[in-house]
RNA sequence: GGGAGCAUAGCUCAGUUGGGAGAGCAUCUGCCUUACAAGCAGGGGGUCAUAGGUUCGAGCCCUAUUGUUCCCACCA
């Protein structure tokens, strides 16, 4: 008994190996091949920011357990790698550094030179995140690996941008978006984060201008505002205020003048039911309409300061109010706030708030909470700002999305997320895209000096297509990430040209990714993908859960709770953390990260690896043929052949549900209950040479039940499978491409599963006897059974050895009465047969009762409900027929079992 | 304010068309049995959040309630 594979599991000595191996031999490579059918995963871009986390791990397991499946089935599966540029996170990484390093900011350095530390950041990111996914065995296509700002992509964004303009689905335009006054530039609103922040409503008094002893009161939670406000709005319907609709009021401190107006928006219930506008600075105060203040709402009254409040800047739009703007980019006051010019917004309120007090214009300060946004990347408080930004207007773009999701062009994994999907699109407001940013795909538009024309073109031009002028110059900011993140489907295949490629991997088969993206990015993929290619990019869209820390709380730096898979798999192994990964979990639900499960998975693992250098050890010299091999199966040959063969079919039909957690689950199951707890220990004789005993065959089937094991749980451990496979005979291609097993009628054994599920159970029998009366397991027994079935009968005669072998009873006998069975013997009764152990001096009576009471209460309890169904006529008439029969059966089964016991009980208080 | 998820063994979680409650870890008992102590064998432990409803039958379907987590929303 020799082998070649190491006595010790240790991941740490071939993962690499392996994975070099696939790279060398181009198992991840997927061409276009007219014989077989195209399988395409897109990778979501990791942002070259960092590094690979759990999120990550998790992600891409899934990905690579979905694609080597797919290519072991046969079809030309492609996972498509790449990173992306994440414009706004790394800029703000590579100015952090650059002040760090060489204590420069970016306008020090100028936008050519801050590029190519950014390119410089990318090749070292890059590099280390495409590291890490191998050291996680990501089956990707590397020879494919893409950038979201290569070449390729740079020329779809472009192509993409203004195909769009050309529709005015991309216009430019001043409005209210959201500012971040830390990364200095725009927001989209899927990147403001809305938080409680505890605040406070000030209520602030505005005297009016004919009557000064006489004041309106609004209520405000951002007092700083005042310097924008260009008047107040009440609801028309205000009874309070009805009356005062048209009169003016001074701005206290600043002096301005400015009008009560009427609104439907001011809601009457909150502050003092009016509002102050400022345009500039909240969105609705830009446009309001006559009907906008809610009167239900503080004073019912509303200040309108339509530069600093999206709100506000429609009721200025409505009522067509000056814009004042009083804060600089950087949330600094500006000049408008008088002296407190250049002093942040922050700094600002709490010195106004106090001057207004001083002034007696301050009524009450009140503690409220209110929503607050922040910046998704530095969680600094959103500035709403008025300026010029372009925008793209998703009305148009988002209707073919909506289809898309009711024909099912695009179906979500688990379903609810449709929902989510839906709601989001048919409330979608326009997509602001420019970013003010220096790190990212350049707006192609290039605006004339001298005439202002704007050209809109993939290339600089000459001159301007108006006026002929030379003075030209392009846009200064980029585009919003995931600008060019939804093209990622299709510009990863070649698009805008139509490729090989394109057209043979596209549209793609599924697309993984966590809940927290489907806005950002799977919403913008499926509406550019029907805007550009008119199809959906992918069928179904796999959505997964977070990996939480093990107290379910969100790892993150912040904590510092976040656990590094690279070391995770430096202890572990990949293997373990991919099925940690994979197990217990089910599609959309969140999981925790626990050393426990990660254990019990290394575990397995190691189960695998001994299993399998038992295995090794066995199967020296010639493995017989097929057809000799089935002219000699035997029972237990059968069995387990039947056994992986429903493992099989089950495990596919789990894959194609994307039940990836019940498909690792059951090859788990398979492997260590069945395989080794059973096969292996029933073939120990065979292997061992025992006389007359079919060595030959038992080692044909070891060896072919060990193979579709390896196959059925690669693409979920694919290093120690892959491992394992090399030291197996007549072995020469790599398990990576071999193909997944298949359901085979003909190995569907089901005589032999119900006689070997007979042995097993008296088997457990035995042992639970043995185990209760003491009986230690070197000790050998006899056993008598009393058969009550005929073919159980037949299952005892021939599987005397497997009692032997298994329960260490050395002598089994089938009997028809008890007429040889003596007084010192322990029993138990199951479905089949009764089974007595005669024990001489170990009986210990008073146990053997208990343990007789015990089962007989077990039984009576079935009994119970069994008769309950079948004594109930509304069963009988109305349940179908198949259950009704199969009560009748545990009817008679138990019933026969309980005789049995009542008996043997009344025999032993006898005495 | 709107929407969603979750609530099952001490812990973490599975449970796929409704038909006798599962795993891992933990715990208890006995085993170093020539693949594996990262192991083997056996045991204990659950009114499936609560209350109704549909059904012959509900962990699963419906309604309400409680607790919890999350997402969305421009509300002074």
């Amino acid at each position: 008994m020799t082998t070649n594979i190491p006595s010790k599991y240790n991941p740490k000595e071939f993962e690499d190996k392996i994975y070099s191996s696939w790279m060398e031999e181009n198992c991840f490579k997927a061409e276009p091949n007219p014989d077989k059918k195209p399988f395409t995963i897109v990778l979501p871009p990791p942002n070259i920011t960092g590094q690979l986390h759990m999120g990550h791990a998790l992600d891409h397991t899934l990905q690579d357990v979905l694609i080597r499946w797919k290519r072991m089935q046969g079809y030309e599966a492609l996972w498509l790698p790449g990173t992306d540029h994440a414009s706004i996170a790394t800029e703000v990484k590579v100015v952090e550094r650059i002040k760090k390093e060489e204590g420069k900011s970016k306008e020090d350095l100028g936008r050519e030179e801050f590029l190519k530390r950014a390119w410089n950041w990318k090749e070292e990111f890059g590099g280390t995140i495409v590291g890490q996914m191998k050291k996680l065995g990501d089956s990707c296509d590397w020879s494919r690996e893409r950038f979201t700002m290569d070449e390729g992509c740079n020329e779809a964004v472009k192509e993409f941008f203004i195909k769009l303009y050309e529709k005015k689905l991309i216009y430019r335009g001043n409005r209210i978006i959201n500012w971040c006054p830390d990364c200095q530039t725009t927001l989209s609103d899927a990147e403001v984060d809305h938080e409680d922040t505890p605040g406070k409503y000030y209520f602030v008094k505005y005297p009016y201008v004919d009557n000064k002893d006489e004041y309106f009161v609004v209520a405000t939670t951002r007092p700083e505002t005042i310097f924008g406000d260009v008047a107040i709005a009440a609801h028309h319907d205000d009874e309070r205020y009805k009356h005062l609709i048209g009169k003016k009021v001074i701005v206290p401190i600043v002096g301005r003048e400015i009008p009560i107006i009427a609104d439907e928006y001011p809601d009457m219930t909150k502050g003092t039911g009016a509002l102050k506008i400022t345009p500039c600075h909240d969105p609705n105060d830009f446009e309001i309409a006559d009907e906008y203040p809610d009167m239900t709402k503080g004073t019912g009254a509303l200040k309108i300061t339509p530069c600093h409040d999206p709100n506000d800047f429609e009721i200025g739009l409505r009522h067509n109010l000056e814009q004042i703007n009083c804060m600089n980019q950087d949330g600094t006051m500006n000049e408008v706030a008088g002296k407190y010019n250049n002093l942040d917004r922050y700094e600002c309120r709490k010195l106004f708030v106090k001057e207004l007090e001083e002034n007696g214009y301050l009524l009450k300060a009140e503690d409220t909470d209110h929503n607050v946004g922040t910046c998704y990347r530095c969680h600094t408080i959103v500035e709403p700002r008025v300026s010029d930004q372009w925008f793209v207007a998703m009305k148009d773009l988002a209707e073919p999305a909506l289809k898309a999701e009711q024909n099912k062009d695009v179906e979500f994994v688990p379903e609810r997320f449709n929902k989510i999907y839906t709601h989001w699109l048919e409330n979608i407001r326009d997509w602001c895209i420019s970013r003010q940013l220096w790190w990212g795909h350049r707006i192609p538009a290039y605006y004339c000096q001298d005439c202002n024309e704007i050209m809109v073109q993939k290339d600089a031009p000459h001159s301007c297509s108006k006026c002929g002028s030379q003075n030209i110059k392009q846009d200064e900011d980029v585009l919003d990430t995931w600008f060019s993140s939804g093209l990622w489907p299709f510009s990863t295949l070649g698009w805008p040209n139509n490729t090989e490629d394109l057209k043979y991997f596209y549209p793609t088969d599924v697309l993984v990714t966590g809940y927290d993206i489907i806005f950002f990015w799977v919403v913008r993929m499926v509406f550019s993908a029907l805007e550009m290619t008119d199809v959906s990019p992918f069928k179904h869209v796999f959505v997964h859960g977070l990996v939480r820390d093990a107290e379910g709380r969100k790892m993150s730096k912040s904590l510092g709770n976040g656990v590094d898979p690279l070391e995770i798999i430096d202890q572990y192994g990949a293997d373990a953390l991919r099925f940690m990964l994979m197990t217990g979990i089910s599609p959309g639900n969140d999981t925790r990260f626990k050393v426990e499960k990660l254990e019990s998975c290394r575990n397995f693992a190691n189960k695998l690896w001994n299993a399998s250098r038992f295995v090794m050890m066995n199967i020296e010299g010639e493995i017989i043929d097929v057809e000799t091999a089935k002219a000699n199966y035997k029972t237990e040959d059968k069995w387990i052949l039947s056994r992986v063969n429903k493992a099989t079919k089950e495990m596919t039909e789990n894959l194609d549900g994307f039940e990836l957690g019940i498909a690792a689950q059951r090859v788990y199951d398979f492997i260590w209950n069945e395989y080794c707890d059973w096969y292996i220990e029933i073939v120990k004789p065979r292997l061992y040479g025992e006389d007359g005993l079919d060595k030959d065959t038992a080692r044909f089937v070891l060896i072919k039940v060990l193979k579709d094991m390896l196959k059925l749980l690669h693409p979920f451990m694919p290093f120690i499978t892959e491992e394992i496979w090399t030291y197996l005979p007549n072995c020469d291609s790599r398990l990576v491409k071999a193909s997944w097993p298949e359901f085979k009628e003909e190995e569907n054994f089901e005589e032999a599963e119900a006689n070997m599920e007979f042995i097993m159970e008296a088997v457990r029998s035995i042992r639970n006897v043995r185990a209760e009366m003491n009986v230690a397991p070197s000790k050998k027994a006899r056993a008598i059974f009393i058969p009550s079935k005929e073919n159980c009968k037949e299952y005892i005669v021939n599987g005397a050895s497997y009692f032997a072998t298994l329960a260490n009873i050395t002598e089994v006998k089938a009997v028809n009465d008890k007429t040889q069975i003596g007084e010192d013997t322990a029993s138990s009764v199951i479905d089949g047969t009764e089974i007595y152990l005669p024990l001489a001096d170990l009986i210990d009576f008073e146990k053997e009762i208990e343990r007789l009471e015990k089962e007989k209460a077990k039984l009576q309890g079935e009994l119970d409900r069994v008769h309950g169904k079948l004594n109930n006529e509304k069963f009988m008439g109305k349940a179908p027929e198949n259950v009704v029969k199969e009560e009748r059966e545990k009817l008679t089964k138990y019933q026969s079992m309980m005789e049995k016991v009542v008996e043997r009980l009344q025999s032993l208080k006898n005495k």
